[in-house]
DNA sequence: CACTCAATGTGATCTACATCACTTCAAAGT
DNA sequence: ACTTTGAAGTGATGTAGATCACATTGAGTG
């Protein structure tokens, strides 16, 4: 059976098993429990994550206390802070195990020898930032133009399996509305 | 004196003089009066611009017939429909120009061809692709965090140029607030 | 120069959503 | 098994911002 990842890769580009294993190598596995963190607000993120399984969110805690989430992550979804990451900063964001998890990380240090040595994964990363962009840009028309309603029914729609795992209050602070009124919404 | 084309991309990688001129040999010039498009909502765009000179806009319209802003363009920007242009799919946006404007374009299959024979390039524009990524990010966490008035002040804090050169209107579609609110907000 | 239209401000009202308060229920910890 | 904690629903009330309506001003055009 070939590993999650190599799928994960070969969706974008092709790898012999030398080249994969090559860059396998550059990886290790973390294990976390729920409740558990892989990144804090305030530090200087050196790892990108990959979830061979589990559920986690990133999120950040505003001047009122109130928590944002900016994104969630399942089977086969990267994670990290990608400001802190890419520009050596402190992370304005937290991420944190929704369940237990298992993780890939590649160190900041691995991405850039790997990507130097191996031009089709500095490729395959192109791709995969191209593709983050243009889902945030969706997500910003998505909460300029929909009403509430209408985001809840479109993650609803794209990520049905989110709702059996993770809690409302979490869907509520990822749509960016109290608690409250995403449970009066499903009139 | 140089180039500010060329100014821009030595931001980021240098280049020789017969560098920056074999670059520049796949762009052409454009120029565009108040209120012309460059792109129209439904259009595959094969082409990203670069401002020389001008102000613009992206936006598109939702099924109420409110317009949205996603961003703004000026002097030393880059501007397309992201998604269509890398994707080649429809574009969801329209831009338009707020001044009259020149441009610099570069065809996809041009972009394609300078990053082939000029790795360097294609590291340019991963890098930018990045920083748009980051942006994008920061402007979703200021969307799901700030109160309106705070909005406001962040962009005026960013750039206050803007206030100068767009209507007011533009600005509260920008923000994702009415005209009428954002006149109210100056107290 | 006259006319039209866009930009902006401002009042009055309406509404979606936040906030606070309380209850019920199920899951986790001891 | 008992206790504590968190998730979720729901009522009452407050509020930011939308919407509608109208006035003023300045710019653009025949």
């Amino acid at each position: 059976m070939t590993h999650p990842l190599r799928q994960h890769i070969e969706e974008v580009i092709s790898l012999t098993d030398e080249e994969f294993d090559f860059v396998l190598s550059h990886f290790k596995q973390i294990n976390k429990r729920k409740h558990q963190y892989i990144i804090q607000e305030g530090e200087i993120v050196n790892k990108e994550y990959w979830i061979i399984k589990g559920c986690l969110k990133s999120y950040f805690v505003d001047s009122t206390g109130k928590e944002h989430i900016l994104q969630f992550g399942i089977e086969n979804w990267w994670i990290t802070d990608y400001e802190s990451f890419v520009k050596q900063t402190k992370s304005k964001t937290s991420i944190d195990c929704i369940e237990d998890s298992e993780l890939l990380y590649i160190s900041f240090e691995n991405r850039d020898k790997l990507t130097a040595q191996m031009h089709k994964m500095e490729r395959f990363w192109a791709k995969k930032s191209k593709i983050g962009r243009i889902a945030l840009q969706n997500r910003i028309l998505s909460l300029l133009q929909n009403s509430t309603k209408e985001k809840y029914d479109l993650l609803l729609d794209q990520y049905p399996e989110l709702f059996q795992r993770v809690p409302k209050k979490m869907i509520a602070a990822y749509l960016g509305v109290s608690r409250e009124t995403l449970s009066r919404l499903k009139s």
